[in-house]
DNA sequence: AATGAATGAGAGTTCATTCAT
DNA sequence: AATGAATGAACTCTCATTCAT
């Protein structure tokens, strides 16, 4: 049967399962006769909407940064640099975590998990080092290049998460001693929340 | 024209071509034929040597695998831990600037990069684990979890270094401050001696 | 050019073509590509109709069948079990007849020949049995295993007649002689008209 | 280890073990490098032997008619016609007992089996004419076309045999109600001794 | 008589992409 | 906006065969 829908809503469906499936098996082993029968739409349905399959992956990448934005302009809503770091953290591990395959990055074709994860770090730094700058505590930092250390650890500590290490208590630690915050400063970790 | 090699060599000669190609293009994008015809040989002795291109791929991984963890072996063979993880580190960032493809992981298939950064990163942090735990000054480390930081650091610091920061005095401080060293005890950074 | 048909109709097309090459020349040698030449068709067209090559092969054999057995539910809507076995050897004649490779089956790869030779005979056995057992004249028949008769009859005669030997009147006097039917019972039988 | 052996020995191994594999796995299946293999040889070896596969295969089947004729040169050493059918009758269908995958047929490539059995049954049709025309009591044959009926009757029930009907009884009855003979003159029938 | 590394043509199969409807 | 039959280039992989040793 023919099901016409809004544009704009197709366009996100096409998006959503796509990304689901490439997570799932890899971009090189998702067909495109795959994303289209997953949405029981025709296969030139994809390619009215995206160009290519590569189109189709920038999309996916565009929209993921859109949500990792908007969520990340949230948690940046606090008066303190440590309270905003807290949040960002906080939307760091929670998107980690509700992209399960960034875990089994091994068992398939890591390309697009590898572009998700260099695309949410990067974010994630840009809003960080915001965070740093925006703030009048920020000189409680007492650090020689807080934009590299901020790098090393938002990088560092996502694959410890991916390496299985989401104890929040470590986290904490590792942030404080590696940002030379006070000790338990960021105690307690937000991560408590969630988990 | 025919020619015959040991079979050792053909074998290593064809891992060589083929790590280089995948990290050019990527994996997906190298075809077996390619690999082939930079050699002048014929594709079907590429299959003589590897069941499957995957096969080839794991060949490669463990190749890999085994020249870092031997020029490791000799990096540890110092007195003291920080020296050791100068030379740890030294050895780190060598074999990254030795792969310039780790720095242009965006514009190719990621997905041998992928899991060579992770290979060589594991590796890595195996051996200064090592270099810790074997020395009699490691105390000397004023650190809440040590494996974890040493983890932290070796993935952040990698992919620092990936974003084109490749000072070696930023990376010293860096590494003192996250380890806890005191304040130059790394310097001079290895790194100066080659770059 | 492009051209779209039924699928039902290119389905067959391409069964109906397929059988024709294999019988010709075996199918081991004959390729997906001449296949899809001889239609002048895209190679991958084949494969949008049938998962594999052995898939093909499949489905000839059941297209093949089908229509045998067509052909032998109208032969056997005779009155007496004789005029039905008459019609039922007609039709297993004129199919051999019209598969003229089957009397070359030396030549080539002999493999979908078997195939279908077993299959005719397999189902032409199962009519024949059907004729004997339905029939109020059946008890005409003075013979100790009928239905192991009738494998070997159908055959047997099925590989007398591809070694040559085609005459009517023998194939009558070896049905007669073989299921105890008496002499001649079987004249005029119905070769006479078609060949 | 090279090991040397008289040509004629290592060329009938080559005949054994190839045999087994086609039958095993049929021809198509069977590569060059296996045969070599399971025979602990080089593959350039074979290629000493035999010009290529397809000489390989006429080979053993020459072989194999070889055995075959000897056998039944030995089994018509009888002094009545119906004493040397029986004979033939038991090889005929020993060979077929002795070859298992004759009886598997459906499940591999059927190519070598055909040719396997088409030339074993054509022997057999060869000897048992024999049997009919060289001896004195072949006139108690009661039949219209007694070579025809012989090809029907070999063909038919060595098809009868594949399909698992097995039981000398049937066999001999099958036989005796064909040739005309008269009632369980081919009681007991030789099956008998070796099942 | 024997080896086995090397060849090379070509097979089956996949799939992103197109386009007439 | 949607369909899905059709395309065609490219891929991985196979294997009978060769030949220098």
């Amino acid at each position: 049967m023919r099901v016409s829908k809004e544009p704009a809503v197709r366009r996100q469906e096409i998006i959503n399962t796509a990304h689901m499936l490439f997570e799932r098996q890899g971009i090189h082993k998702t067909t495109v006769t795959q994303i289209a029968d997953e949405l029981s739409i025709a296969k030139g349905l994809v390619y009215y909407y995206f160009r290519s399959k590569d189109e189709l992956v920038d999309a996916i990448i565009d929209s993921f940064s859109l949500e990792v934005s908007s969520q990340l302009e949230t948690a940046i809503q606090m008066e303190t640099a440590t309270d905003k770091l807290k949040g960002i953290f906080h939307v760091y591990f929670k998107i980690i975590t509700s992209h399960p395959m960034l875990l089994n990055i091994k068992s398939c074709d890591p390309s697009l998990l590898s572009l998700i994860k260099e695309r949410l770090s990067e974010i994630a730094c840009q809003y960080a080092l915001r965070a740093l700058k925006d703030t009048e505590d920020a000189n409680t930092l007492n650090i020689a290049f807080p934009e590299h250390m901020l790098r090393v650890l938002i990088y560092g500590l996502g694959d410890l998460y991916l390496e299985g290490i989401q104890d929040p208590v470590i986290h904490a630690a590792v942030i404080e001693q590696t940002l030379g915050l006070k000790k338990e400063s960021l105690m307690p970790f937000p991560e408590d929340d969630i988990l």
